[in-house]
DNA sequence: ACCTGAACACCGTTCAAGT
DNA sequence: ACCTGAACACCGTTCAAGT
């Protein structure tokens, strides 16, 4: 017997599979976690059998933005102007919150990689299609900034959500120091409309700023507004 | 004699002067070359003589995150309104450009440190103080977000600066894949108000996203916006 | 020519041994 | 009680030896 059947014949590895993988496995234990040793042995291969199909571990999550970045959805054929541009950007959104890595992982790239290009060209030609000068096409995108995907950099990570008692006594203990913090914690708690009752509605705060800016767009273009003389 | 006089007489470790010496280090050699082990040889101590001043190396990071926001003015007791808020978000930039590391840090925080909370508590009670309501100032802190520190989240970094030549003939290469984004990158380039006439003003975006935001929550403010009924 | 085990040069942090 | 060298359990990646 040339191939002892008892060895469990491999799926041969190919860059996709890599891919796949390393992006399951971040859903499941986390970028941190992920190492270059901890995905080959998630694949059951030798660590150094990764470098054939990547060159090193930068280029690994490259890949893994490219795999993320193609799962949004086109733009829809029906809608059109800035209510396509808002459809599509809520559908990156959805897309991001299934892989909580991934915007951590593209703030971390220096170079656009082929996907987000291609991402990103389709979005400015949407605003071109509706009118919008190529000038103030330009500074919408950086206004937009990481929103055009679906994420915005809050200045901290929301804190894992702790018992309402827990929580309560903690505000209490910085109401002095910062009152006014705390003004805007206790109302955000009792607004109802976040799921467990506390803290902030993620989605409402998304698209509460994407509509200030959107609209803020808009009344430029209707002014002719340009940058430069 | 008791203390050999070759004996460099070090000046003894503090918490202040280890943080000190991060930021500084930082600032040289960047955030991903700080370790626990490159701090300690540049204070001439053991990598183990930290441990008694932090407890770990994220206790550190927090550290060095108040050591910067501490930088920051405080309000200038002249101005009120939006204005205010203005200049002292663009007064924090400056800040934070002082220390480009300190953002993706601030960023990687998952609570927020003493002086973050100091510094978003002023900066509420100026909205406050404007007469914005709370519910209106908690989503104005939410759509500034990174904003309120000075920088915002662009999708990926600048591309370091490159030769004009070279950038071009890149422009010229994807100009079939991704036309819109070169003939915004084109655009960018011949507008002249970057120094090295290539590539975007980071300023410039910044205030101009910056202002149409400040923008929306005068108007919102103005015709007395509430998020709930 | 291909593949891979061992090794290199690092990490952050624990722990026990030395003073 | 304090301090610290050695060690542990990891990294990403190089390289030379084995097939």
């Amino acid at each position: 017997m040339t191939r002892p059947t008892e060895t469990p014949r491999r799926t041969p590895l190919s860059t996709e599979r890599v891919l796949r993988a390393a992006v399951a496995l971040a859903d499941t234990i986390g970028i941190e976690a992920l190492s270059m040793r901890r995905l080959s042995q998630e694949l059951g291969v030798v660590p150094m059998a990764l470098y054939k199909h990547v060159a090193h571990k930068e280029e690994l999550l490259d890949g893994m933005v490219d795999a993320v970045v193609g799962e949004i959805d086109p733009p829809r054929s029906g809608a059109q102007g800035m209510t396509a541009v808002r459809g599509r950007i809520l559908s990156a959104r959805r897309v991001l919150s299934r892989h909580p890595w991934a915007s951590r992982v593209i703030e971390s790239r220096t170079a656009p990689t082929p996907a987000l290009l291609a991402y990103m060209d389709s979005m400015i030609g949407m605003f071109r299609a509706d009118g919008y000068s190529v000038d103030l096409t330009h500074h919408a995108m950086h206004a937009l900034g990481s929103r055009l995907l679906g994420f915005s950099q809050e200045l901290f990570d929301q804190s894992p959500d702790v018992d309402p008692g827990v929580r309560e006594a903690g505000l209490r203990a910085m109401a002095t120091a910062y009152p006014h913090v705390v003004e805007i914690a206790v109302r955000a708690d009792h607004d109802g409309r976040s799921v467990v009752g506390q803290g902030c509605d993620d989605q409402f705060e998304f698209e509460f700023s994407l509509d200030l800016l959107l609209d803020g767009f808009e009344r430029l273009r209707a002014r002719g507004w340009r940058s430069t003389g």
